[in-house]
DNA sequence: TGTACATCAGTGAACGCGCGTTCACTGATGTAC
DNA sequence: TGTACATCAGTGAACGCGCGTTCACTGATGTAC
């Protein structure tokens, strides 16, 4: 049956939203259209009036998932804007690596969840990372405004840095945790020494 | 038709060898058993009398990935010895960091192929990586030996921005090559600075 | 060393299954009058 | 404002396809005598 054009609209964010998180949580070759759908409350049929094919709907999923941003991780911490920017970046570094974010990665960083599968996936979705990581390198060197040494250079080495250190966290954590917490510890501190 | 054990053997090698450089190429979800064999020059029926499944199959070939070593790439160098650490250092940093390395990870680093994907395959695959990474962090410590602060928290950063910055060179290199050589020259550079 | 035969690595058809995509159909929406 | 009807978002069966795995079969290997 037909429904109102409000409603259509809000089912296909649904889809969007829903394929976001299940990319990250289980890579683009391990979730079906149909699983999506269903996460959003449809069936797969209907899919094809919002998106032309399932790799559309993949790479307006991962644009989505590059919205997300650090902090709601833990919440908004309303007064990081008073803190110095060593202690702010600290702080995005300390949840960034967190047990938290290693083991969401629906609502984590898609560049640490889906940018080997992106480089596999063809150049309009490494177009699409290309944007993602480009923005992110930006949001860092404006957060990193007032640092010393905060450059693009210095935004570039830091998330490298993060997201290996995610990666490799999330690689050992099954079947090695201690390793795997010893990974995302030695690199915060890593990070907060030569940030300081 | 039965071959003689000598032949089974080079066979079941073969099988391991392909799956090893196909995984790193098209990722753990990318590649069919049919393919493998293929590659093996077998067929796929005879897949089964050398391994359980493929989970399994995946799992000895991640392994035997791990065997990877960075200097193979530009051939062996065999005057390193002679160099200084940071020397030694620097140059495997930029044979990681390469054009060479990002357009080829059949041959290249399991860890920054297939982590998101062992992240996803369940714990005795998260073994495997434990033991991988293991390995590398070793492999660089003993590298690093007679470096100023060499030891084990620095092999973990450093090995983390590596993997960081190629996971990230390979997600944008189709899509912004720009962008996708900035990132490699960057972390070049700053491990080298980081290193001096 | 020669012969008879059990072993078993490898073949390829077949299986059940889930995938992405299509399509005839449904029925509420939204518009034309 | 009320009525008739075209639109089209969503449904669910069906499609062709490739997947991992199984299995009856083949025939060279390797062993027992």
């Amino acid at each position: 049956m037909k429904v109102s054009k409000a409603q259509a609209a809000e089912n296909r964010e649904g889809i969007v939203e829903a394929a976001a998180r299940l990319y990250r949580e289980k890579g683009l070759a391990g979730v079906g259209v149909a699983e999506i759908t269903r996460d959003a409350g449809l069936t797969h049929g209907g899919l094809y009036r919002h998106f032309e094919s399932k790799d559309a709907l993949a790479r307006e999923a991962c644009l989505r998932a590059f919205d997300w941003t650090i902090t709601p991780l833990d919440g908004p911490a309303a007064s990081d804007g008073d803190l110095a920017p060593e202690a702010r970046l600290q702080t995005l570094v300390n949840r960034y690596l967190s047990a938290d974010h290693r083991d969401h990665p629906g609502d984590g960083c898609p560049a640490a969840a889906l940018a080997a599968d992106a480089a596999r996936a063809g150049p309009e979705m490494s177009e699409v990372f290309a944007l993602g990581v480009e923005r992110n390198i930006q949001r860092f060197a404006s957060l990193l405004q007032g640092e010393p040494h905060a450059n693009r250079a210095q935004s570039v080495a830091t998330l490298s840095t993060m997201v290996g250190a995610l990666v490799l966290a999330r690689a050992t954590a099954a079947g090695n945790p201690a390793l795997s917490d010893e990974i995302m510890a030695t690199v915060r501190a890593h990070l907060a020494a030569q940030g300081q």
